[in-house]
DNA sequence: GTAATAGTGTCTTTAAGACACTATCCA
DNA sequence: TGGATAGTGTCTTAAAGACACTATTAC
């Protein structure tokens, strides 16, 4: 057996994205320990390797200990390793990045996250920034290949609702008989009985619609 | 600060991969210690905390010594952490796959590499067929949308070379002229003085081209 | 009726696929 | 000349974009 070498540090980081005022936004936490006691950063925490079956599941218990969050839809991003990201020694952040529609934000689980612009975080301890970073772009990728979009919004959803998610993610604007077609033919959602007014003033009510199976990627552009 | 945690194993493992006779092949070595001693594995090797800057340090250190190779693509998989993955312990293995011309192998540099069907690779010790199994799909996923298929030829090659190995990246044939449309379309590609035949035997000389850039993503599909 | 959003129809534009054709070389 | 691969032209098909139009509600 070779020599070992001294052990890297090993966290997990969450770059939790949700939809605020029509703008992505990613969710802080200020940190209970030294190093930057105090300061707001990703919401993350060391793998307890006594508890933790796997990486998962050291995000899941994360999230529910530091945010109160459970079910949230959260996928690997890669992972950041080196010497000096981390004034603790040789470090890897194995990071993620997770999707939660407001409503389960305002409703009383949520502890007191801060929200950012994901565009303008501020300035973040370690390698954070760029971790936001690479989790904007890889929401941005999928979000044009994959119904992830539907994650920052509640089960059911009108079609406006989820073009509208679509637009933030994306940055663009989608022509809206393009985008329904689009939905259509690729049959990915289903209709859910009932009636949904958008907002207080009157108007035509609107079909409400659910995802048919998890989110998933397709061939082509939205 | 909080009490830390056993500190995890942390290796890096490499996907590397070539073309032989028309098919993905993964590069594998035998292992020279336990566990899994003299048995077949993905090219990797602990993260070295006093010599290695980051993962990607390890990753150029681990193909030079263990493989004599130098200059590769190469980009992160992701990682793949947990208690059952090493009979050691908990581990993370932070996966890279790489891409290598087979005429680098076949010259003296590279040492003693056992190339197998990347899609039957045979039975492989920790999870590593799920790491091989990963950089299959990044690679085909990537290789309708990307130039990365150009990193499995040398740096000047010809239509034919390039479109075969898109073929055999994507399984599935492509239309000639389509191929060359969307080649020109894209811009990515600058003719090289010097001509070249493909066989022995006689016909038309060939344009050689290399990419203008390092390898980057487009919109569509090839 | 009007305001407001939901939802559709259809023409245009663009990209991809199919496939036959011509070009250029060597023996 | 024929064999072989290089390279082009063009028609068809499918998807995306633009944009105007109709529908249904509250008031």
């Amino acid at each position: 057996m070779q020599p070992e070498y001294e052990r890297p540090i090993v966290t997990v980081d969450i770059v939790l994205m949700t939809i605020v005022e029509g703008a992505l936004a990613v969710a802080l936490l200020e940190r209970d320990n030294a190093p930057f006691q105090g300061v707001p950063a990703l919401i993350g925490g060391y793998v307890h390797t006594d508890e933790d079956e796997d990486a998962e599941a050291a995000v899941r218990r994360i999230l529910k200990a530091k945010a109160g969050l459970e079910g949230l839809f959260f996928e690997q991003l890669r992972s950041f390793a080196g010497r000096d990201r981390d004034p603790r020694g040789w470090s890897v952040s194995i990071a993620y990045f997770a999707l939660v529609p407001p409503s389960l934000l305002s409703g009383g689980t949520g502890k007191t996250l801060l929200l950012r612009p994901a565009s303008a975080p501020g300035e973040l301890p370690f390698d954070h920034e760029r971790i936001v970073l690479a989790a904007r772009e890889r929401l941005r990728g999928k979000g044009a290949y994959s119904t992830i979009a539907a994650c920052l919004l509640p089960k059911v959803f009108t079609m406006s609702e989820l073009q509208g998610t679509y637009e933030t993610v994306l940055g663009e604007t989608l022509d809206q008989s393009a985008f329904r077609r689009k939905m259509k033919d690729l049959d990915l959602l289903e209709e859910v009985e009932g009636e949904k007014r958008q907002t207080l003033i009157a108007r035509r009510p609107t079909t409400l619609y659910r995802l048919k199976a998890a989110p998933s990627v397709f061939d082509r552009r939205i």
